[in-house]
DNA sequence: CAAAATAGTTAGTCATGCCTAAATTCGACG
DNA sequence: CGTCGAATTTAGGCATGACTAACTATTTTG
């Protein structure tokens, strides 16, 4: 056992900087104050202050000038949060008409206010999902989530197909634009063509074709039929 | 107009130091420091502190030592918080399972993280409901309420009927008792029998009897059927 | 390899919102 | 009408979490 028995709650400031260290530390390297502080819009001052009280929490690690690292204990709560923002998105949705661009703000908000008897019973109404509306894997209640690796479509070869599964933004201009165009998660596309020197990307969904600039394509992620 | 325009905006507790006072006015008389003291659970001095913050903000007018009332700009916001309030309230009974008596603390919550176009998507929902779970009315979107007036269940004389309308309580305990004894918003009852000397009340829902204590009776609140 | 550029930390300030202790005001009552 | 007690306010302190300015460590580069 890691301590953490009734500990008083942590507050929205403190759960959104575990979260952000978190997403940041994807690679296994230490996260750097400037990175923080760009994720969450603040100075490279009011980092360095929540590192140094997160640090005496015991919720990260800090190596002065080297950067930090979250313990068990911070990968739990910011694991927690990821649970309860995607959840959040998932039940906006479904239940009460959001759209895929417009969760993000809301959920931001209320991942901090609900309570764990709300959230498991938000997962229940919704069949305890495994993925939120824009393709991100849901963690269990024990933190443990399924990282699937997707194929960008950008690296799906000319005459191939594939299905959505996973869109890489969060820009709200870009969802929109996604979904208008039908790139949504659980879409199947036929790729056309590829322009070369890293030219757009032309797709075959149901009737129409469209075009697609490679940037944006590439944070379309999916997965080709399975061979057998 | 009362300025207002694009402020930034309030903190979960100025909210919920309106909405305190905003039910200790209930007569129009100004509220004291130790009312809003003991209903908040704080220090008179915290109390004295946020008066004069919120006195500054001009969101309500401070007599020294004499109390509070609020500003119209005040009383918007109350008024707001109090529609938030009994709509999440309303919608986790209907739509989450919750019961009435364990809504509140989720509510006194969410009612500071939620939107403005999320609150109006949980009344959409619920097609714009009335009242809460309790009985308590909801105010509109512009802060219109209905505050009807309703007969205690102590004041039905013996041998009449009524309806239940609306309970005064917010202790849990009270309310799972209420709930298991039917004796819900929308249940019919007819009263038997008074003790004297405030002493319970005999009444009898569908099939079966019940004694009620004075007190808890006193909380119930009814109309009598039309009389034509 | 030293200087410049970049990144990070420290120092000092501020608003919010809570607290306790001390001072003040008000109203009641003798 | 003065005194006593309750209510209220003032004074002072503390944690949180933000900021800017100044300093320091690290990295890059001529
Ligand atoms: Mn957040
Ligand atoms: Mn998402
Ligand atoms: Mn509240
Ligand atoms: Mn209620």
């Amino acid at each position: 056992m890691t301590a953490q028995l009734a500990s008083e709650p942590l507050t929205r400031s403190v759960e959104d900087y575990l979260k952000a260290i978190y997403r940041l530390s994807a690679e296994g390297a230490p996260v750097s104050t400037s990175d923080i502080a760009d994720l969450l819009g603040l100075s490279a001052p009011s980092v360095s202050g929540m590192i140094r009280r997160l640090s005496e929490q015991d919720l990260l690690e800090h190596a002065p000038y080297r950067g930090v690292l979250l313990t068990a204990a911070g990968r739990r709560v910011a694991l927690r949060m990821v649970r309860r923002h995607r959840l959040i998105e998932a039940y906006l949705v479904k239940f009460l008409g959001y759209s895929w661009d417009t969760v993000h703000d809301e959920a931001e908000r209320l991942e901090h206010a609900v309570s764990e008897g709300l959230i498991e019973r938000m997962a229940e109404a919704l069949g305890n999902p495994r993925f939120d509306p824009h393709g991100d894997p849901i963690p269990d209640s024990n933190g443990a989530m399924d990282e699937l690796v997707y194929t960008p479509l950008t690296d799906i070869p000319a005459g191939e197909t594939a299905e959505i599964r996973r869109v890489d933004t969060g820009q709200a201009e870009r969802l929109r634009y996604l979904e208008q165009a039908g790139l949504t998660p659980g879409t199947r596309v036929a790729v056309r063509r590829h322009e070369p020197f890293h030219g757009p990307i032309t797709i075959a969904i149901g009737a129409g074709e469209r075009v697609i600039g490679h940037e944006l394509a590439r944070q379309v992620l999916c997965v080709r039929p399975e061979i057998r």
